[in-house]
DNA sequence: TCTGGGGTCCTAGGACCC
DNA sequence: TCTGGGGTCCTAGGACCC
């Protein structure tokens, strides 16, 4: 048997139930268990994020609510989810996948596209598919399905093919009998809303969707419909890009409130612990952001966001509710609130804000403790000479 | 007795400039 | 005496994904 592979060999690794399979590893007892991980009910928060499949086969449903899970298994046993264990799980994990090959790029915390084309130049591509996958079974207690194909975007449709521990081949010339029969909505880039609209056009199944022209599609949806035809048709040119996950663009922290709240002083409480939030987490991706965003969802599910550009980059989680306080005050309506979020968008690398700050103004715009808070941090992590270009600071 | 929290990407309109 | 045509930046909202 040579090599059967004309293009490239890209794997698709997704973890299956991750967070259910994660808290197994730590409670054996579990095994085997129609299991679902979800917030309190009482909360406002009781919506399943990971069912077991032993709970699936009872009809729970991620974003079920726990009432309605419990009510179609009564046997579901309930966890809240663990972000700690999920992280430490998932670094585990990608830590195996790079043994395999150096173009590993993780697209979320369970799943990711592994480019083996180079480790593949002698074969025996569906063997190692299946090492692959006993070993993070064996060493990792976490069960996956792979996806192998010419690119990313098959290799993401066979790995959903099988569920749990498939190991699934889509070759480029399978394509018609595979892909093309699924209906619209289960292609990956498609959601409720665009499966709507294609229903109209009387595109059901992804094989509609591949023979419609594509100059119409794109006429229709624009950049999208111009890959939805592609995809479709088994085309993706995107490349395993291991350094994708680590440019970070935004980085957020919001909460449903256990009960609407339409008390200012209070939002300025949950809004002053967002801040400190986003403030632990900008500091441990080390960027920084000059551009502040406020969400709101009020009681009728309604939702606004609202941004403002700064100068200067914020450093401080007294800086980044400073601006989004100022947001509530301008934009909020008043009305009960049922959700509030704080979001730093257009994050950059620290060493890249303190290039772009402009001293003379960052020093008018702060208050004096908060810039000699800040200033201190800045030397001690970068040294003199960041500041030295600020003369107006230097005593 | 409904619908979490973390993100990315795209679009569209308005301001502003030449 | 009635309103061009590009381009960029900013903001808000929406669709989608896990």
């Amino acid at each position: 048997m040579g090599r059967q592979w004309k293009g490239k060999v890209i794997f698709h690794v997704d973890i299956n139930s991750f967070y259910a399979s994660v808290e197994r590893i730590h409670d054996p007892s579990l095994a085997g268990k129609p299991v679902a991980i979800a917030g309190n009910p009482k909360e406002r928060k009781g919506i399943v994020v990971t069912a077991s499949y032993e709970a699936r086969a009872y009809g729970v449903k991620t974003t079920m609510p726990v009432w309605e899970a419990k009510r179609k298994c009564p046997g579901l046993i309930i966890r809240p989810p663990d972000f700690d264990k999920y992280r430490a799980a998932s670094a585990e994990m990608f830590h195996l996948l790079e043994e395999y090959t150096e173009l590993v790029e993780p697209v979320s915390i369970d799943e990711g596209y592994l480019d083996m084309t180079i480790p593949f130049k002698e074969g025996k591509t569906v063997q190692t598919a299946y090492e692959l996958q006993n070993r993070m079974n064996r060493e990792l207690g976490l069960p996956c399905s792979i996806g192998i194909a010419p690119n990313k975007f098959l290799a993401k449709m066979a790995s959903d093919m099988k569920k749990p521990l498939g190991v699934t081949v889509l070759r480029k010339r399978e394509v018609p009998q595979k892909l093309w029969p699924l209906p619209v909505e289960e292609m990956h880039g498609i959601g409720h809303k665009t499966a709507v609209k294609l229903k109209d056009w009387n595109i059901l199944t992804i094989g509609d969707l591949a023979v419609f022209s594509a100059s119409s599609l794109q006429g229709r949806f624009g950049v999208k419909g111009k890959k939805l035809s592609e995809r479709a048709n088994g085309i993706d040119h995107r490349s395993v890009d291991p350094e994708a996950a680590k440019e970070v663009k935004s980085v957020g922290n919001s909460i449903t409130l256990s009960s609407d709240v339409q008390d200012k002083e209070e939002l300025m409480n949950v809004i002053q612990t967002l801040s400190e939030k986003v403030e632990i987490r900008l500091k441990r991706k080390e960027v920084s952001s000059a551009n502040i965003q406020l969400m709101i969802r009020y009681s009728d599910r309604q939702t606004i966001t609202r941004s403002r550009k700064l100068p200067n980059p914020l450093f401080t989680g007294a800086e980044i509710k400073r601006q989004a306080a100022e947001l509530l005050n301008k934009h909020w309506n008043g009305k009960p609130v049922r959700l509030i979020g704080v979001t730093a968008l257009n994050v950059i690398p620290l060493s890249e804000a303190y290039k772009q700050l402009d001293l003379f103004s960052y020093k008018k715009d702060m208050k004096e403790a908060e810039l000699s808070h800040s200033i201190a941090e800045l030397t001690n992590k970068y040294g003199d000479n960041i500041i030295s270009k600020g003369s107006s600071l230097k005593k």
